[in-house]
DNA sequence: TGACAATATGATCATATTACCATAAAGTAA
DNA sequence: TTACTTTATGGTAATATGATCATATTGTCA
């Protein structure tokens, strides 16, 4: 708070809560690459469907992605390209050369 | 996947769950300046010594920060200066100009 | 219209997380 | 040694999270 609002911290906070996990890091790390409909989704992260869906409802309402429907189709997107820095910083520290 | 193997992904996400929560990211945020003892983090953090003892240990375990005793004080501190990386793009998602 | 495909939601159960209390452990200093 | 300070740990209760089942919703197409 030195230099972050206690605010901030705290939406900072929910928004890591949504990626935190196995499934939803993975999904935003293909977004990364475009937006992608729940059917490619679920073909990338192997899990059920039922499952997927909650975990893509949970990343929207905390606002880490947006939707757009297209027919019978709905398209997840970053909501903000920012998130990709965040992960390029995981990458220093997890993923080894 | 695509980009990142899925070992990695858990353990990002793992990572991540060590710092998505209030109190963490405040501790984590104040580490950033540099190494700090628990006295000093339970000044900073404005909570109780028992909880935040938790949230350090926490911490330790997923390996996000490491510790050193010095006499009668712990002195925390980042373990990997990269997660300074993660707080700087938060920052520009979550911190309005 | 009916059948089907894609996605979301409600219910439920198991498990994890968190805050708080009491207490323990370890170091210092008289 | 005793008293005190700093930090950690065990127990517990409330709440949150996650997986799975069944079902609903919405759109397409014949």
């Amino acid at each position: 708070m030195n230099q972050i609002a206690k605010e901030d911290v705290l939406a900072a906070s929910e928004g890591l809560k949504a990626i935190a996990h196995e499934i939803r890091l993975t999904v935003l790390c293909h977004l990364l690459q475009g937006p992608m409909t729940v059917s490619e989704l679920l073909k990338a992260t192997e899990t059920e469907q039922t499952n997927l869906s909650k975990h893509l409802s949970k990343m929207r309402m905390l606002g880490v992605v947006e939707t757009e429907k297209q027919g019978n189709f709905v398209q997840y997107r970053i909501a903000n390209p920012d998130w990709g820095e965040v992960i390029n910083a995981l990458k220093k520290i997890y993923c080894p050369d």
